[in-house]
DNA sequence: TAATTGCATTGATTTGAATCAATATTATCC
DNA sequence: GGATAATATTGATTCAAATCAATGCAATTA
């Protein structure tokens, strides 16, 4: 019976491991440091329509969603529901909770049966502190993370492909104001460089020849060359303000 | 005498304090724990040519650009350089250093005059070990901005914008499974709406109308009523794979 | 070496969204 | 309330990039 019990709550620890894994505030932590946070979790299953907090309710964590869906969400003074967010599988919430403030700002409520894995508060704090190294790896790799998306936006927010090449390529030279030949080498297909500027690899071909013919760059293989940083930033116009 | 270095060390305490703020890692820190921070920071001014630091180096923190940019590269096996990255004002990196390995994995070299904030690694994981809520806090408000960016970045890999305000429809719902017509109201113009989805205001305009047509919403002002979730659900087609 | 496969380039055509432009609607201010 | 400005809708036209399609080129394998 005891073994019983024992695979179980271990096959319940392996879960809570494997969804901490998945969110992102917890990506690139090893096994070890997994362990250790999920010993501090725990697992709360909902029902539809059951809330996992109300507003102003005591927090005492934040969530990761398991499985199934959770609406975030305030009702305002005239009683009209205010939808935050709708978090699935993977997705973290309230945390603000681990900020300013000692209760929940809205309200959270399963809107299909649901898991959620509860990361308390206040022992977290605790490993955190007798963790410092934890602590470094989260914001390392946090901020590597934000890093990529941030630049990932810039690049597609711009609306020609043009400018979201020479953005790209401004990017990755050296020194983009010398006027001295600049060596890029792709670690990519062109396919998935395409792609990353969110266009076809006809369009991206087209603009490398472009840019080509008009001696902006010179292109051999996955590599290449930059000779008038100059001349590719006037296809640098305003973007979009998102 | 004693004044004038006080004065002058006050205004470089002031110019760190403002370069930590705007950067990422440190967004949405008081004031007093950004100056706290500040104490265990440098200011290091660079020619350019200057080194930061070299690859296989021992590792002492890592940096937030103020002025100028650093070129951050590898020098292969071959002796070509290959280009991380450059780093430019308000940009952190080298956070990589903070985490697992006591050596810069790469080069940092200033490709202009330039200055930047050193932020050292040993007392910053003192700081972090003695204030258990500043982690609390930079957690939190780093995994909010990335689940930000996450959000944004779905919404624009979509090629049609009505698969784009489809999803986005679809993550502003409460139950995006249930039948029943689901309530959102608008928090900005339509015009901020159309360009977070990377679109103008006029192609925006249409495609509600053109849902309204179908009956698959009603508009009313800054209120959007979902009629027909699951007929929103056949315009999100496979996204592109970036 | 020939054959297969995946990637890259180039051309012709189509199409979706931007732009330009006119008007309607709502909000703001005196 | 009426005047003014900001926002929203709708139509006509243009244009940039997607798509369709053919071919070239390089890497892998038999």
């Amino acid at each position: 019976m005891a073994e019983k019990e024992s695979l179980a709550s271990r096959f319940k620890k392996a879960a809570i491991i494997e969804t901490l894994r998945q969110c992102r505030m917890f990506a690139g932590l090893d096994d070890r440091a997994l362990r250790e946070l999920s010993e501090l979790c725990a697992i709360r299953p909902l029902t539809k329509g059951q809330y996992v907090f109300h507003e102003s309710e005591l927090s005492i964590g934040f969530y990761i969603v398991q499985t199934g869906a959770i609406n975030v969400r305030r009702i305002t003074p005239e009683g009209k529901e205010q939808v935050i967010n709708v978090f699935r599988p993977f997705d973290s919430f309230a945390e603000a909770a681990l900020g300013v403030g000692d209760v929940y700002p809205v309200d959270a409520v399963a809107i299909q049966p649901s898991q959620v894995v509860l990361v308390r508060k206040d022992p977290f704090r605790f490993l955190l502190k007798s963790k410092p190294d934890l602590v470094l790896n989260m914001l390392s790799s946090m901020s590597i993370h934000l890093k990529h998306l941030v630049q990932l936006v810039e690049d597609l927010k711009f609306k020609h492909i043009e400018a979201k090449l020479a953005h790209w390529l401004f990017c990755q030279c050296t020194d983009s104001r010398s006027s001295k030949p600049q060596v890029i080498t792709l670690d990519t297909t062109k396919k998935v460089l395409a792609s990353r500027l969110g266009v076809t690899s006809e369009t991206l071909s087209r603009t490398l020849a472009k840019f080509r013919q008009e001696k902006l760059i010179a292109v051999t293989g996955k590599t290449i060359t930059v000779n008038n940083m100059h001349g590719l930033q006037s296809y640098l116009e305003e973007t979009a303000d998102f």
